[in-house]
DNA sequence: TTAATTACCTACCAAGTCAATAGGTATTTG
DNA sequence: CAAATACCTATTGACTTGGTAGGTAATTAA
């Protein structure tokens, strides 16, 4: 039941962006370097943001990359459901997993249905502005 | 961002044991049979919650486990807590995590923080008994 | 007393995930 | 041309997951 460091650096990463917006472009050896992760790390993990157009980046020197909206319209959700896949807390309720055969007679599904509408909420009512500004 | 099949299979055999708590002890080879989990897998997972006193069990022919509290008696935390091992969704407050060295200045600490009570909330208020009645 | 049944115990295993590292190529600017 | 940057793919070691296998110890019914 945890978050794995690909989603928690990529909003470490937005959360940085939008920090140094001046409508230029932000190398990530910088971000990398500010926010402590290895490079070559988050080299891999970025381009998912890039192909969803949450960021751009471009080539050569002073280069780098920068925020296509503002911070207040990213929502945290988004972010993680591209970087980890799902947000569903249990397989049963995940978009990857199979159909359950259990699922019209499970005691425990509408527990887990109800602890995902709680995460969803969670996540989808929260934005990189709120990250910042704090 | 997954509960696993450990901790939801203990679920279901303390909600299996409520509905058959007649007082006696129920075979695990039933209650197996019944959730459509294997045996031997269940056998390995008990033993946690045996050893917390959730449930008791006795060997022999005619033996097997019952719960020794009242259904409503049980949070699903507790349950959780004994078999997944923790509840934080982030590995910065999880017990067996190493202390980070920017939790000082991290900017996404308050957000994993206010998310970790939100579930922990969720599955203290939460009692087997609830499982069993719907 | 014996056979059946049960909890309980330990070792093992295949597949997958995690968190990176390594070693490049393509592109752009000064 | 050199430096800096994004971008790409392969590999790896440690760990977790979800079991299986093969027993032993205790108890009861026949």
């Amino acid at each position: 039941m945890k978050i794995s460091t690909r989603g928690r650096y990529a909003i470490r990463v937005m959360i940085d962006l939008a920090e140094h917006n001046d409508g230029g472009y932000t190398a990530m050896r910088e971000v990398a370097e500010r926010q402590q992760i290895s490079l070559k790390y988050l080299e891999r993990i970025l381009p998912v943001l890039v192909s969803a157009k949450l960021i751009e980046g471009i080539q050569g020197k002073g280069g780098g990359y920068r925020l296509t909206r503002k911070p207040e319209e990213y929502s945290i959700g988004e972010i993680l459901v591209l970087t980890e896949g799902d947000l569903a807390p249990v397989a049963c309720l995940s978009c990857k997993g199979k159909s359950c055969d259990r699922k019209y007679i499970c005691k425990t599904l509408p527990m887990w249905k109800e602890l995902s509408l709680l995460i969803n909420n969670f996540f989808n009512n929260k934005t990189i502005a709120d990250l910042v500004n704090q």
